[in-house]
DNA sequence: GGCCGGTTATTAATATAATTCATAATGTTC
DNA sequence: GAACATTATGAATTATATTAATAACCGGCC
């Protein structure tokens, strides 16, 4: 039995897609190609690597071990290339970082430019989207950067810092509606990403339990942006993190409502698959957003 | 950068023995295909995988680097190999065990009869010889049994059972000899392994310093057969396993010239590599060896 | 030095294998 | 059952690996 390692990169692709087209598409080569190499594989490996019942793709009991094999393989090369490479006195290679649109496109950036600046051998492209968490488990990302929860097995949570949210709104706005207390929310329009109001969750959380106001009137906007500018134009309150709304809260267009209030703030993690954690590239960056961060 | 496992297989045959044209036979193949794939390999690598001082060969850093990752991919494939074996019901494969001559081929044969029956999924080969650990490095052999005492690293030493040694020879010489006490041994032929009578060793650090005898003859036989047959002919003394006596003693062709001495005794250890110690075959036959063998 | 036995590198020809294109087969959805 | 999307298959093409032959190299030796 002769592996080889083209036949298990297809393999290993399909099998984190399920779909042998997008694997194909994502190796640049056609789905035919894959297709034989992984039919060649099976005809070594003597069985079938996954089940097709009916159009479900999914991975055969042999397949699920050949896959955690592949995981081993890849990262152990991987993480050997990189070795190379810095023994050759060459670049430590690429990392295709992910983060959420806000945070990434306003503060990752910032924070980043030293590192960029002072360690060019690392190469980082960055992914601004709301959905991290599967591409990272695709290796489409390298690390994300997410103040969710995530619990996926084999992951690598590493905490870098905390947000802190804040109730915005402008001075006029407070005033004409006589905003003091929490429960005065109820009566005005509130912006949120959902519909649902669930955005809003610290907030409520971080309110004694009889003192919960009933949103009676919720607007749905889906980026942070516009319900920063839709605050500044006046047309209700808005629930953000502080890093988003720092200038306007200075230079006073807007403020924040209940400054005395201590909100639950949330963890911001980086995440990476728990086998590449060991990559150079991997170690150095996350010890320089850990030191170089300030508090947002 | 895309990896080849053949260029891979090949890099790490030359790895072990620093030698393209061993390293080819190995394989199967021409010095030439090696040369290639090697020469293929340092290119996608970017760098020098060997350092061709003069004739002398040996790994670059960049070599050391991939020589690991070698030692992780191959160890991960064949793990999984024996797993998605088990798992369409099929062999878990083959082990070579290497063993001493005397030991393999007269005790650990017959204990092995009913692990080779009870368990045909596990093909095991054998091969004698004094020369163990160079091929178990080489991975030329999957287990050895030894009662050296090898320590290089990355080995896995797992204690079987122990070994009594007794010193031998026909009653009619110990009779003419007067032998009574260790100290007459230096009036009389002494059968040894080698001329220094190294092998006398643990003989000798068994008694008090001061009654050690000097060994006025020593008569050299490689092999520890052609000791216990010339102690047969009256011939002089040897010291030799006591499994390998057993039935002389027992049917008084041999005597056990010093009954009451307390002879230290020499372990029989396995050793395999630790990155293989997981797989399903090498823990069953240790198993097996644990349980099974009388001591000694 | 010059020759020998051992090695590794190189070249061009050959053999082998992988990729594609085109298309068939299969399954899903409405 | 037609339209769509998927995966499998076969033959032609392309790319790659292997070989045989041979050159180049090194170290030891007379």
């Amino acid at each position: 039995m002769s592996l080889d390692l083209y036949q298990l990169r297809a393999f290993f692709n399909v099998a984190q897609t399920l779909n042998f087209s997008e694997a194909a598409r994502k190796m640049c080569v056609t789905q035919s190609a894959v297709s034989h190499a992984v039919a060649k594989l099976e005809r070594s490996a003597k069985g079938e690597l996954f089940k097709r019942t009916g159009s479900r793709l999914s991975l055969s009991e042999s397949g699920k071990i050949l896959y955690r094999a592949c995981e081993t393989v890849f990262y152990a090369l991987e993480k050997a290339e990189e070795g190379m490479s810095a023994a050759e006195g060459r670049s430590l290679g690429a990392i295709k970082l992910g983060a959420t649109v806000e945070f990434g496109t306003t503060q990752l950036v910032k924070f980043l430019k030293g590192f960029m600046e002072s360690d060019p051998g690392i190469q980082i492209d960055f992914r601004f989207d709301h959905e991290l968490l599967r591409p990272l488990l695709k290796d489409e990302l390298d690390i994300i950067i997410d103040c969710k929860n995530h619990n996926a097995e084999g992951l690598e949570k590493t905490p870098l810092f905390r947000e802190e949210y804040v109730v915005i709104a402008v001075r006029e706005f407070v005033k004409r509606r006589g905003i003091r207390s929490p429960g005065d929310l109820s009566r005005c329009r509130v912006l949120s990403i959902d519909k649902s109001a669930k955005w809003w969750g610290n907030f409520l959380n971080a309110l004694p339990a009889g003192g919960r106001p009933e949103f009676s009137s919720v607007t749905e906007m889906t980026h942070i942006r516009a319900i920063i500018n839709a605050a500044l134009e006046g047309l209700g309150v808005g629930f953000v993190p502080r890093y988003c709304v720092e200038k306007e809260l200075q230079d006073k267009r807007l403020v924040n409502v209940f400054p005395h209030l201590k909100l639950l703030e949330d963890n911001f993690y980086a995440y990476q698959k728990a086998g590449r954690a060991g990559l150079g590239r991997h170690r150095k960056l996350l010890d320089y957003l850990k030191k170089n961060i300030p508090r947002l």
